[in-house]
RNA sequence: GGCGGGAUAGCUCAGUUGGCAGAGCAAGCGGCUCAUAUCCGCUGGGUCGUGGGUUCAAUCCCCUCUCCCGCUACCA
């Protein structure tokens, strides 16, 4: 019987973990809990991933020292992760000098095997500081709107994304120093040069190991692809030394030190507990180790980590079984730390609903083989209808029954045997999906069980039975109980806490020295019961219907939600469509814009750079992807369509402020024809509008604001019958319609 | 545009050596009453996204298309 050696993906620090993410830890305690209970030598490991710009900016931000963060939000982490009852065997941190020592002894090996290569590139390097800055650590003055505090990877005043070399005065924001381009050299891990070694592991290790289908998919599609070698470096303080000649002052790329985390975290525990490290992470024939990751993270468990381990020619106990989810969805969209939509850790303590309902929740819809959507309903319904009306309420009138007409006292009696054979089956089972951590299979096979006594119970009529026919109602009784127990057992990997109560409620303990999985079936000594009381209370409307509201997103798609309702009711259709009218003059800002100077893009074989004249007064550049559909000729002096407030955004290197619109179809040969929007007759900086549109009240409703490419795509613009539309409606220059030859129908954009 | 994933009952989802399509919840009907208005039984409900192909037989295998989600790009 091999150890079992657990990880779950390492959180990053700096965020507080929701629901979505706490799947894996708790995915992975499930599991781990499950092969304690089964007797295997089990480790399990995780901490905080804390090295990175992401946290050394955010440091900066605040005004703390990198290390002062992290202390503050591994605290956060540990508390929730306490209260879900997660049974870590260490939650480590990856800013100890156990891992520093691992992650470079990987490197050395790495290195002294050929596989780091260096390449030079440029960026802005801060001689007071002795250091390349990151984008984030330049500020200066915005070269589009003046604005002096820009930062080097975006202007927070105009929006424009920038280049920190683009910068009029770069200023290093931790010392204000000058800082100046330089080239920098980084080291480079070879997966190329890996590959061959990779891939003859891979092909055996996820049969072996019964990889999530998920997995091997992702895993094939990186190997097909090409890898490429990457980065392992870079220009920041808060990580790990690089140990090499020339490389002193930078430290090593998250994604490098992050997963070699599992092993020190382990090497430390080890150090604290007094075994070795490598009994562990050394020992492939006396190991298997389980990984619980999200889709997200599949790459770095099956390519890079792996490639790391392999290039140093040494024998670690590498990836056996493969545990990677889909995506947990909340209510209409996604979890989303940035948008703060969604239950986080914090806010699922503060509900006042117990851990083991959520875990609960978790384990029975946890997705596997597609994502899933957690609505408050659903979670009303699942918990409400499996969790207490199956097996809280089996627990309930069973212990009910026998301390009402038994005084407590289990009554003997004769084990129905075609009852336990079915038992039995699905304990067989559930016990199969688990040692394949199959969690939301193995948890609804153990409901099963429960399902199948509330059926005998209701079926044998214990309430009659026990005047007409009291030996089978003792029997019957007795059995129940033994079912209890075994539910108890069996339920105690996901519900830990209410496991202890069922079985305290028995007079019997569950755990290391007391009762495991080899304890289920018909096996032990009932005497009485020593108490019983409710599970679980009702998850109520209110409570639901409050909690829906305080968590539900922004403000502003509430409102949606409404809009979304009322349309579902099929509730006047023109006054939605004067809505969506209304939307597309508060959003968009159309212009006719002149090309007064045209060129190749240098570094792409498809896009234009078109200077125009705005009417604004200043030039404006904008980029094009039309070289396959028009010459230079073709487009110098047109007056064109022109995006006025979209968000800029860089191609290929070079910054487009806008874009043009343009319509496209296929022709009957499938070739694809597009034709630019032209307004032959307009001056530049003319609206356009969309017919019936006054300009007054226009310019009073029109966004300052520049809009994502993402909000204009959800307006609909589409060409027909020669002219161009938006829901119904021309769009029209100086009271003309914009006019199309070649492309009559098809898509606008 | 590329890659990946999806589309199955009103809702959330199962469904592999291809063989008349499933569960739970919701809806309707009936029963029981030990139990947290719970439990048990029955019923209704799907052209398995579109159009082709392979096959005696396709939700499943192959191709086309449409739509949705994620990532990504020389979309902007």
């Amino acid at each position: 019987m091999k150890r079992r050696l657990i990880t779950s993906a390492l959180p990053y620090v700096n965020n507080v973990p929701h629901l979505g993410n706490l799947i894996q830890v708790l995915s992975a305690d499930v599991f781990a809990r499950f092969c304690r209970l089964r007797g295997y030598e089990t480790l399990y490991v995780c901490g905080t991933d804390e090295y990175g710009t992401a946290t050394e900016t955010k440091a900066l931000e605040e005004k703390v020292s990198p290390r002062e963060l992290c202390d503050r939000f591994y605290e956060i982490h540990r508390d929730i992760y306490e209260w879900f009852e997660i049974s870590f065997d260490t939650f480590g941190r990856t800013s100890t000098p156990e891992h520093t020592e691992i992650t470079q002894s990987i490197f050395f090996d790495l290195d002294k095997n050929g596989y780091i290569s260096s390449q030079s590139i440029d960026q802005l390097y801060c001689d007071t500081c002795g250091r390349f800055l990151a984008d984030r650590y330049v500020r200066g003055t915005c070269p589009y709107c003046g604005y002096e505090g820009a930062r080097g990877d975006q202007c927070e005043m105009c929006g424009k994304l920038l280049d920190p070399m683009e910068l009029l005065s770069p200023k290093c924001i931790s010392c204000g120093g000058t800082p100046r381009p330089r080239s920098t050299k980084h080291l480079y891990l070879d997966l190329p040069a890996i590959l061959p070694k990779l891939e003859a592991w891979m092909k055996e290790a996820s049969v072996r190991g019964f990889w999530a289908n998920n997995a091997i998919q992702m895993t094939q599609a990186w190997i097909r692809d090409g890898l490429h070698p990457r980065a392992i470096t870079r220009d920041l303080k808060w990580g790990i030394p690089v140990p090499k000649e020339g490389f002193k002052d930078k430290v090593f790329y998250v994604w490098f030190d992050a997963p070699i985390g599992y092993i020190s975290m382990t090497a430390r525990l080890a150090k604290e507990k007094g075994f070795d490290w490598k009994s562990w992470w050394q020992k492939p024939d006396e190991v298997e180790l389980f990984q619980f990751i999200g889709k997200d993270n599949i790459p770095f468990h099956t390519v890079i980590f792996p490639s790391s381990l392999l290039g140093t020619g040494k024998n670690w106990t590498m990836l056996h079984h493969m545990s990677s989810t889909e995506y947990l969805n909340y209510e209409a969209g996604k979890f989303s730390k940035s948008k703060g939509i969604g239950v986080f850790g914090n806010d699922a303590m503060n509900t006042g609903i117990p851990a083991d309902i959520w875990r609960f929740y978790i384990f029975w819809n946890r997705p596997e083989t597609s994502d899933y959507t957690f609505t408050w309903t659903d979670f009303q319904e699942k918990v409400n209808g499996e969790l207490i009306g199956n097996l809280g309420n089996l627990v309930n009138r069973t212990l009910t029954f026998i301390s009402r007409y038994y005084s407590g006292i289990i009554p003997e009696g004769t084990p129905d045997m075609a009852f336990w054979k079915e038992v039995a089956d699905r304990e067989q089972e559930a016990s199969e999906l688990l040692e394949r951590a199959d969690l939301r299979d193995a948890f609804r096979t153990i409901f099963s069980i429960a399902d199948l006594a509330n059926k005998r119970f209701q079926y044998e009529e214990p309430w009659k039975a026990r005047i007409d026919n009291p030996q089978k109602a003792s029997s019957l009784m007795r059995d129940l109980c033994y079912v209890l127990k075994d539910l108890a057992i069996m339920t105690y990997p996901y519900m830990p806490s209410t496991a202890k109560r069922l079985a305290s409620f028995l007079g019997i303990e569950i755990g290391q020295g007391k009762l495991g999985w080899a304890d289920l079936g018909l096996k032990g000594e009932f005497q009485r019961i020593k108490k019983h009381e409710v599970l679980f209370n009702k998850l109520e409307d209110e409570l639901i219907a409050s909690l829906r509201v305080q968590y539900s997103g922004s403000q502003k798609e509430r409102e949606e939600k409404e809009e979304q309702n009322r349309k579902n009711e099929g509730k006047l259709p023109a006054s939605i469509e004067k809505n969506q009218n209304n939307r597309f003059d508060q959003i968009i800002d159309l212009r006719v814009a002149r090309i007064i100077k045209i060129e190749r893009h240098p570094k792409a074989d498809k896009l234009y750079i078109e200077t125009l004249d705005d009417g604004s007064g200043s030039e404006r550049v904008i980029i094009s992807g039309l070289v396959p559909f028009y010459r230079e000729d073709e487009l110098l002096g047109k007056n064109i369509v022109l995006v006025n407030n979209l968000k800029p955004a860089k191609l290929r290197g070079i910054e487009s402020a806008g874009m043009l619109l343009a319509a496209s179809t296929k022709s009957l040969e499938g070739n694809e024809i597009v034709e630019v929007l032209t307004a032959p007759n307009a001056k530049p900086g003319e609206r356009v509008l969309l017919e019936g549109s006054s300009i007054e009240n226009l310019e009073e409703t029109i966004s300052k604001e520049n809009i994502d490419i993402e909000t204009f795509l959800t307006i609909p613009l589409y060409a027909k019958d020669g002219y161009a539309w938006s829901e119904g409606q021309r769009l029209m220059v100086r009271g003309e319609p914009i006019r199309l030859e070649k492309v009559m129908d098809g898509k606008i954009g």
